[in-house]
DNA sequence: CATGAATGAGTATTCATTCAT
DNA sequence: CATGAATGAATACTCATTCAT
């Protein structure tokens, strides 16, 4: 049931599509997810959605055109709402930076989840495809970064965070959240995550591994 | 330069191989890791390394061998040997935790600097073709776990971790380190890791981003 | 001149194939029939047919089932049918033995040169593929010999045929039938067989060279 | 144990061969045998025969020749040898053209039995391959043929055939007689041959089986 | 004498894409 | 708008054959 991003999808570009050519981003979205942009052919995503070759290629002129139609308005979902939906409020209310970030965590994943095949084909393909890595990656940085450096700004002047530079705070947690993403939903494919999980990344993050008196 | 993978692939079979195979070879794991596998042929290969393409099939017999033949000799170096070399030596002495991480870290991506082709070849496989990751996640968590584990256990008896149970640490680790090789080697293809980040890795292992008055 | 078992494959599966579709199957029969089907390359046909390998492939999916698609319509023309159009009139009638065999030997070479190239394939192929072996040769026996039996015991009964068993007599006419239609459409590739010819083999068949008088 | 054959062609081309050698032609027939010269690759018979593929094609040069050291002795031995073994000894004793025929076709099942994989080659390859036919066609009617003949009208003086002309005679028996090696060495792929199948061969050339008044 | 290494030319089959209807 | 028909270029892989050692 991606049908939650494809309606994102939908609105964002305003464009009605018929039924043949949702079955046609049905298809491709549940074959890339599943073998990767490579392994899988527009006759075989022809076949699932039972439309014709010619079809798709009506539509979207080429495979790779059919790939960014499907990754990009989840791309741009998943990463810039981040701040407007979530940041915005809770930064500005009383809640504490892991009350942030647990909310933060839970939010992506539900959106993560909803959106899980397209997910993992963004990740897939990211890595894999040296094009795409190069036109993604720096959007990342300049989009997410920026918001998020906002809030973590305004939590460190509460005193809730240490005194490491923003910028390093910032890699280690896209690193850690990256990880905890690609592992969570590419490499073990879960359906879901529960609360506790959510708890013990929030702590990592927060306090890593080290007993609290072997601080420096 | 991924001559010294190579040379431990050889020395592990002592097979001896002549100038053209292992042209086959570099030619392979430079386009295996640019490109990917599946969109590397093996035309492209053949012609990189200045052989027929039956030259390549009369050694490795597929294409899916020749990725295996890369591969795996380096996935058993870099994973279970992390304990043999590293760990035994270190746990016994009187060094910190967070010493053994450091040394841990820097031998690790010391290795993977070395080899980073057929790194980068080996996360990017892992990710895209279902097979390889049935075939060699659970090897990872088998054989890595299980002495990580033991090493775990010995700090934490020593009282420099918290009571965390070594389960969730492991996972935690794993999720960070995973997205740090992921991001430093396969997402950004850096070149070399200076110390500063190693240092702020293990920081944020150890202690993450909270205060540390806001411990609980 | 295939045209003739080429329309009936038609018909019988009503399918229009378009001209290159039809250019596909004369070549194929000609190619396969000359050469043998193991001899002709996907490749040869596509060039006779001025289509290309790939239309061969998008219509029969593989080189064998295109073999099949030639060789089935013609097979089961050849075998079942002869009882229904030949035996059904004759067995009924007031005509000899012989005049049925006569009737009956022409009629199927008729056929046979109508289909002389589909003919070729069929015993080649037979000889050759032990699998296409193992699939027909049963089907020959239930379907061609049921029907000949009743034939062979009717004149049996009016004291035209001797008392040898009529499996036996089966078994040698066969074996002289297909030792005859082997050597003059494979062998010897004959164009048209006169009625001489049809006329010394029923005498052989029935009378055997022995003089008469060496009868037991 | 079709070493029988394989002595023959030692002997009359006073070849030694050496182990390795008849590996091959062991191998070789084998494979042909069983799959076709055509779908038998030389990568296939050298490791059967546990040789190097270079040492097959220095010993015969080209596949196709191989295939023709393999056939070409048997042939030779089972067209004309059977005047000079059989016929010279048989048709001036005062034995019938009935025991005559008997004793060459046991004769003839037993040489075919005991090379029953080189036969089942030449039958194949002959219907199979057009050179092959062109080449060997001629000759077997040319020596085969000739011998048979003076054998035939032999008996026919004796008035033991009738008077059909003995070209028309040898074509009937050739047609049955090849009908009855074909199918029951290649089609059917017995291993044996039973005297009354001999027996009831021998009847159905002699007399047919229409009833002995309906003689014309 | 035997072979490991190497290959040019195929081999069946697949691919993304085009176009007339 | 939708598709059946068609394809050039590729794809992984095989083949019979050569040659230096």
């Amino acid at each position: 049931m991606s049908n939650n991003m494809f309606n994102e999808f939908l609105s964002s570009e305003s464009v009605k599509l018929t039924v043949k050519q949702q079955r046609i981003v049905q298809a491709a979205i549940r074959l890339f997810a599943e073998k990767g942009y490579s392994n899988t052919s527009t006759a075989e995503i022809a076949k699932l959605a039972e439309v014709s070759e010619a079809s798709i290629f009506k539509q979207y002129g080429t495979k790779d055109k059919l790939l960014l139609a499907l990754i990009i308005p989840q791309f741009k979902e998943f990463f810039p709402s981040m701040a407007d939906e979530v940041l915005g409020q809770l930064s500005r209310s009383q809640s504490t930076f892991e009350g942030f970030l647990r909310e933060f965590l839970r939010n992506r994943i539900e959106l993560a989840l909803k959106n899980k095949e397209i997910f993992q084909i963004i990740i897939k393909e990211l890595i894999y495809k040296e094009e795409l890595k190069k036109e993604l990656i720096p959007y990342i940085f300049e989009v997410a970064a920026s918001r998020l450096t906002q809030v973590i700004e305004l939590f460190k002047e509460r005193g809730e965070l240490t005194d490491i530079p923003t910028g390093k705070m910032l890699k280690s947690l896209f690193t850690f959240v990256g990880g905890f993403f690609a592992s969570q939903f590419v490499l073990l494919n879960k359906e879901s995550i529960d609360e506790q999980e959510i708890e013990d990344a929030v702590r990592f993050m927060l306090h890593g591994i080290g007993s609290s008196s072997s601080n420096n």
